[in-house]
RNA sequence: GGAGGAGUUCCCGAGUGGCCAAAGGGGGCAGACUGUAAAUCUGUUGCGUUUCGCUUCGGUGGUUCGAAUCCACCCUCCUCCA
């Protein structure tokens, strides 16, 4: 049996780094973040990174992990991470992974494994290149002569997915599909008992990430931005992908305008819960906590506790 | 007071007699997702008993076989002249 652990998941702003830590601090746990943002260096308030003190001294992992200059990937996450949880499992101590990034992980608990990949390949720049001057129609009819399933299930526009196929294809001389499937064959890594939490009123969670961005503004989001631009990172980087950075870099390039650099992070910020919630919603074994207006932690980690219990944790 | 201009479906915005329930974009809603995932992609978005019917384009009335599109009056807003 694989070892169990426990999964905090949600979308953003729903509470889950407190409930980690609360959670932590009663059954001798550990948290590793599953997030695909706060893994960078220097990329504090528009995380919205635990603080120290939101620690409460319970140690975390998978923070602060890479520089916002490198490429990240969710392999290198699994491969890094799988560790910190074997660590923590062996000291005899209960892993959480707390975080919102959903292919992170899935890929995490399921000892996925991922084929060869990259970024600067020649093969790489080639596909793409042949994708922007033939059109998706053309490169999808390619795919669909040695991958007919996955061409299948792609949409002409979908150029990522069709381009790393292709790449997958030619690099390793397997299909994709069949690469997939060989690696869902795989036994899963961990067994989890999955905690999603989310509020009961979409209204509710929308209110609850324009405060955290007006906080964020407070805390000096605009200086963090700032500071990295000052550094020189370069835009197509991955950190620079977050939300909350990019919208900044664009107002500071441009007008100046911080203020409506935060309204459109706000409203970023809530499709990307949208977007997390359609994620977590796939998993059939969450135990979902909705949130009234208000979270109220003692409630919910007394139904954690109670869940983990049922779980044999 | 006078002269122009504008009011379109949640928002912006096309549409100047039938092919218009009305382009396009935004937003909303829903979904996908196997090395960039806070990324990327898709569907949908007036109502209904849904190959058809009903209501809608500031308001009212009119012209017409037929109007968001033409006419009259009214209301609101903008610009300019007083």
């Amino acid at each position: 049996m694989p070892p169990k652990i426990v999964v905090i998941c949600g979308p953003t702003a729903s509470g889950k780094t407190r409930l980690a830590v609360e959670l932590a601090l009663v059954r001798n746990g550990e948290v590793v973040s599953a997030d695909s943002m706060q893994i960078y260096r220097t990329m504090d308030i528009g995380t919205a990174k635990p603080t120290v003190d939101e620690m409460r001294g319970v140690p975390h992992h998978m923070l602060d992990v890479a520089d916002p200059a490198e490429d990240f990937s969710v392999a290198r996450y699994v491969d890094m991470a799988a560790r910190c949880v074997d660590d923590i499992l062996a000291r005899g101590k209960l892993p959480i992974v707390a975080g919102g990034t959903g292919l992170y992980i899935d890929s995490l608990l399921s000892g996925r494994n991922f084929a060869a990949f990259d970024p600067d390949s020649a093969l790489r720049g080639q596909l793409e290149a042949e994708f922007d001057r033939l059109g998706g129609e053309e490169m999808l009819a390619r795919l669909k002569k040695i991958d007919p399933e996955a061409a299948a299930r792609l949409h002409p526009n979908d150029a990522k997915r069709i381009i790393r196929a292709l790449e997958v294809f030619h690099t390793t001389g397997k299909t994709i599909t069949q690469h997939n499937l060989e690696t869902q064959a795989i036994p899963p890594r961990y067994e989890a008992v999955t905690l999603a939490l989310a509020f009961e009123d979409r209204g509710d969670m929308w209110a609850r990430i324009d405060r955290r961005v007006d906080e964020m503004m407070d805390m000096g989001l605009v200086d963090e931005v700032k500071g990295l631009l000052d550094r020189g990172i370069p835009d197509k980087c991955t950190s620079m992908q977050a939300i909350g950075y990019k919208e900044m870099v664009c107002a500071l390039r441009g007008d100046g305008d911080v203020l409506r650099a935060a309204e459109e992070i706000k409203l970023r910020s809530r499709q990307y819960a949208k977007r997390q919630l359609t994620w977590f919603a796939r998993n059939p074994a969450a135990n979902w906590y909705r949130w009234d207006a208000q979270p109220d932690f003692a409630s919910a980690l007394r139904y954690s506790t109670e869940k983990l219990e049922e779980f044999g944790l």
